[in-house]
DNA sequence: AACCAATCATTTGATGTCAAACAATATGAT
DNA sequence: ATCATATTGTTTGACATCAAATGATTGGTT
């Protein structure tokens, strides 16, 4: 019998249409919607943020410094997951604009300890504020428990890579 | 009461610890959540195909090269959610691979008309099964139906950026 | 004490992306 | 027919990112 679906299988091809254009096997693939996802969340977090002067790579720098007080560059590289080399501009930027500083670690003349300014907490509480209403946004089409549930699937993609 | 929630708002914050570094409230974004499973996925994709030479964005335009043969280039950089100019190299390395065409549009001098070569073909169709490997892999842990009401729920996010 | 390997931040080089500016061509208005 | 405007592909510049190499510092071994 033709068209039967296995859970763990792709779906069969669709050639949903863009325009005309034939997308092929994409949009039965997650990792296609996922992407699309990602790149239309990141629209309207930079419509939203983008006069703040702050991308989702800035914001999640700014959260995990305020959250760590004193982080070596490394470990914060590590948990906003960039590599080290990435990180060294970004904290550039962000210390040219006053919202973190680099503090010579205590007992360790290799490594700095950031930490945010006064300036940068207040940033920061603004732009929590502007990504709280974007997450709401994100989310208004969905029924209660729905975005739990988006979260908790996403959660389950390759953990082995977190 | 406290720690209730609404179905619209944003999660209270659950410091979620990676490695003994808090993540503030990163854990309870669809958009964090979005961007690591994109991450994740994207490095078992690499892993995959990285030795064909195939990374998700030349996929997706193999893909639609082949399921619309002849598109010009600034419909394709669109189906692809590309810049145009961002298309030149990625096309001027297919080609260079002999994976695809640059042919002469009937009827305007200005535009070309994209299509894959043989090669290009059958190499397309080992991407392809990798990919179906790799999406089986995904989505190993899923029950039947979560696959799709992942997909469903992607698909619900910010529909006015597509 | 002296050396050697590991770690930390940084620099450099390669790649992928967007945005703006450009030349060639096409289209539409008059 | 002519001219202004739009479209097409491209070039250039800016930026984020990763990977590899580098210099300074640390810690462990002998």
């Amino acid at each position: 019998m033709t068209g039967k679906t296995r859970s763990g299988s792709v779906a069969a091809v669709i050639p949903a249409a863009d325009d005309g254009i034939a997308m092929g096997l994409l949009p039965a693939l997650v990792g296609y919607h996922v992407r699309q996802a990602q790149m239309a969340i990141f629209a309207d977090f930079d419509a939203a943020l983008g006069e703040l002067g702050v991308s989702p790579g800035i914001f999640a720098l700014l959260v995990i410094i305020d959250a760590n007080p004193g982080l070596k560059q490394t470990l914060l590289a590590d948990a906003a997951r960039l590599d080290r080399s990435t990180l060294v501009p970004a904290l550039d930027k962000l210390e040219q604009r006053r919202l973190v500083e680099r503090r010579a670690a205590p007992g360790d003349r290799r490594s700095n300890g950031i930490f945010l300014t006064a300036d940068g907490a207040e940033l920061l509480n603004a732009a929590r504020r502007a990504v709280r209403r974007h997450e709401t946004r994100l989310a208004r089409d969905f029924g209660p428990g729905e975005r739990t549930a988006l979260i908790a699937l996403l959660s389950r993609i390759f953990p082995e890579h977190r």
